[in-house]
DNA sequence: TCAGGTATATTCACTGGTCGGTATACATAA
DNA sequence: TTATGTATACCGACCAGTGAATATACCTGA
């Protein structure tokens, strides 16, 4: 396996990952994931013990790049700390006008498996939400103070969450961008609080 | 049939939501469905064109009674309005501590339904929606003034959808109480915006 | 009142196809 | 020779949807 070549095992998860963010978990048989990657189906048993098991890393792969889209949406972003957290949100819109755009991945995976909260892709998911929550309350924290920025974060995230979910319904980017001004709202709300108590 | 009886179309789509809403669509077979109901499949399809027209069915259903359900816990909250609309999101929090609860029924068929936007089923999600971001654009306009209510109301659906899907992937009933003060900050601030307009 | 007909409602048995997963055999390289 | 990896072919379970026959309720005309 050369330098910037693919493994087998991680070609099957790319292929996995663009069928299961397309199209669903359940609605991607195996065969469809074993034809994409270029294996047969046998070759796919020998690297994974089970279709759970690419659910899980399907998600893992994507949990480090996605915060990192985040963390560089809102280093990006220009102005105050109000207009750069919505600047993530501006970024998520266009995001979201791209015709392979279907949501957050680990949402979309949770519903799948509602009645399977042990299963290892949830355990991806409520850890992957985790993790963008610890990092915007860490980006919030110096504006609004240690006791504010954990709540704030999680205002944001379920801002953030619920514009995924509307999108997917409406396909009407606007309401993505109401949620920005949200987003902007609570945020200035909580600075000037912090401000009040100095 | 009797006062008070159900057809067996109701009986259908009765049992079809019991099981589609804990379980999910694909994961749920029409013998299931058939079996729950007390009829065979063959008379299912005499009632139902396709298994698609059943999920529409069975959301169009569900339209009516969940937005009396919001209107109910608006009706009943005590307080100023901000506390009247953080009193639905207390009255969410309550049900979904429920263990048979599993989130919106309309998000997360829209989630399984993904590449088909014009099924009949999105088109009744899409609709519900509407009407609940509708009502309660009518309860908050006489204080936050006719500019203000419809983007508020957008504001408030994006809480409540965001605490859906958190809740879902967590289950961690924090979230919503957490989306209930951030709804109702946004209302006050509304308010408060209001007023100075004045 | 009732015979005959028609539309509604329901049943059993079945089809073609797909699913996740496996048995077995073959290839290659250390 | 042995561990690693790949291929073909297959399995039982399940799934959405169907064919053909039958039961029930209601209507009409005598």
């Amino acid at each position: 396996m050369a330098k910037g070549e693919l493994s087998t095992r991680e070609r099957i998860v790319e292929a996995a990952g663009k069928l299961f963010y397309g199209e669903g978990i359940r609605a991607v048989s195996l065969d469809a994931v074993a034809e994409k990657a270029g294996v047969t189906k046998r070759t796919f048993y020998y690297h994974f013990r089970s279709k759970d098991d690419l659910v899980a890393a399907y998600l893992e792969a994507r949990d480090q790049p996605n915060l990192a889209l985040f963390q560089r949406w809102f280093a990006v972003a220009e102005g105050d700390l109000p207009a750069r957290v919505e600047g993530i949100f501006q970024n998520l819109a266009r995001s979201a006008r791209h015709p392979k755009w279907k949501g957050c991945g680990f949402l979309r995976t949770s519903v799948e498996l509602v009645n399977l909260p042990g299963h290892p892709a949830m355990v991806a998911g409520r850890a992957h939400k985790k993790r963008v929550e610890s990092w915007l309350s860490e980006m919030l924290e110096p504006e609004v103070g240690t006791g504010a920025a954990e709540p704030l974060a999680q205002q944001l995230i379920l801002l953030m969450d619920g514009a995924f979910s509307v999108q997917l319904l409406h396909r009407d980017a606007a309401y993505i961008e109401v949620a920005g001004q949200a987003a902007a709202n609570l945020v200035r709300a909580a600075i000037t609080a912090a401000e009040g108590r100095l």
